[in-house]
Formats: structure tokens, sequence, C-alpha cells
DNA sequence: TATTGAAGTAGTAATGATTACTACTTAGAG
DNA sequence: CTCTAAGTAGTAATCATTACTACTTCAATA
């Protein structure tokens, strides 16, 4: 990989953000410094970083794709109020694998986002 | 909702697939019977469908929603190499609900799918 | 049974997310 | 320095889906 400056500048907004982030944020955010960047060379880099194995991508089931910094496959949980991203630890992660392996008969093989309440929002409406 | 002969001929095509179709697929299938019915028809029917509880809809991660005649809610898996669909038995779906909600306090809201290499696929590599 | 109006339809345009294309620019090896 | 493959900006195209518009039809009621 050739270096380029865009690149760098889009890796360093994603680890910046906290974790998960879209293209069109990371778009907004390096036209700070970067005002003339094209949206298709941040979707090209994002990609090609992926690719690469410094970031990874997650299919959103709803909505556009988001990225994300944290090293290592791991599933998420989409809270589809406060609209946060939380990591599964890879040990709940194995534990679901294991389960779908031994009764489905069916090899996961990517990161899986569950989408509903999460704890902060669950209290808020019932407090 | 007022009875339309495409929403019921939709109907039909959603019930005689193995389950899990995408709107494209009915639209292709219904034009066999009113081959003049707009595609717009067919979204905006399976999404009343699904609204009335008759169908379900199914966001799948990459690549087009699926509808699903079965009833009662429940996760899929989803093979990238044949592309097949299977359910979750209601059981193994609460036993990962269970274990999300107990390790994240996270509420699981929406079925899931699970993408990964359905037994059969996994079988012919290793064979 | 004729009237009537809300719900439905076909056809087309628009949207949102993403990728492809094109002519120009730049990193960095030789 | 020179040269070329890789990268870029800007725009057009694609794919799935929804919105819009003028016309049609179901079905309640006069």
């Amino acid at each position: 990989m050739k270096y380029s400056y865009q690149r760098e500048e889009i890796l360093k907004v994603v680890k910046a953000s906290s974790g998960h982030i879209s293209a069109l944020e990371v778009y907004d955010e390096v036209k700070k410094t970067i005002p003339n960047i094209s949206l298709g060379t941040v979707y090209r880099n994002l990609n090609s970083l992926v690719e690469h194995n410094y970031i990874t991508k997650i299919n959103m089931p709803s909505g556009s794709d988001i990225f994300d910094y944290t090293l290592g496959k791991h599933s998420h949980t989409h809270c589809i109020k406060c609209n946060e991203i939380f990591d599964l630890s890879s040990e709940l992660n194995e534990e679901i694998k294991a389960l779908v392996e031994t009764n489905m008969n069916f090899v996961i093989t990517k990161p899986v986002v569950f989408e509903g309440i999460c704890h902060k929002c669950r209290d808020k409406k019932e407090g």
C-alpha cells in the first residue's frame, strides 16, 4: 500500500472515534483537515484499511455500514433508542457460536449485530 | 385493509415460496399472473402485509431484505455459499437472548441473521 | 343500483448508500 | 531526476427502496 495523506487522516478519525463510525461521519470529520477530500476516497480507503486489517467493517442490518477500530473480530449490540453500539466479549461470542454450531450444524463466520434496547435506555423508560 | 387482487397474488407467492423470498423475486413471480404489476406495488403490499402480521421482514446484513411467511418472530442463519436461509428454533433463540441479556444487560428486540456456512456446504468442501 | 371517497395502482422520479469511471496527481523505486 | 503504478477529486452510475402523481377500484351508504 502506497502512503497517502488522505488514508492517514481517515485512519486517525476512525481511531479517534469511540470505535464505531460511519463512512459519512468519517467524511465530515476528515473534511475539517482536508476540505476537498472526496467521499469516494473515504469509502475506498476505509475498504482498503479493512482489507489490510487495520479496521473492521460492520454490516448493520438497517442503515449504513460502520467501521470499527477495535482489533479482533467481535459481534456487537446496537441500541435502537440511543443508537449506541457495544462490543460483545469474545467469551460470549464463542458461547453463542458454539450454541448455533451444535444446534443448527452451522458455522458462523461473520460477526453479528444484535438489535434491541441497552440497559441505560431501559432504565430511563422504567424509572 | 381494502381487498386488492395484487396483494392477494403477492401473499400467494410468499406462501408458495419456501418461506424466504426477496421483493424482486416476488415481483418476477407475480408478473407471471399480473404482467403489468409495478415493483412499487410489490414493495407497498409486502410492507403492509408485514404491518398486518401476515408475513415477516428480515433485514439481511448485506443485500436486499427478504420476506418470510413463517409465523412468529424467529432468527435465521444465512449460508453465504449456497445462499439458503434456515430458521432458528424458538428454544435456541431464547437461549441466545437470555445469554446476551445476562451478560450484556441488553434486551434483543429483533430477530438476528447469523451468516456463515451450512452443514451441506461444509461437507462438500471437506469431503 | 348509483354515488362517492378513501384506499389502491402503474409508472416514473427521487432517495440514500455505495461503487465505478475518468482525467489528473503523487509516492517512491530505480 | 524519471517514470509508472497507485492514489485522488469529481462526477456518473448502480442497487434497493420509497415517494409522488394522476388514474382506478373496492365497498359503504343513500
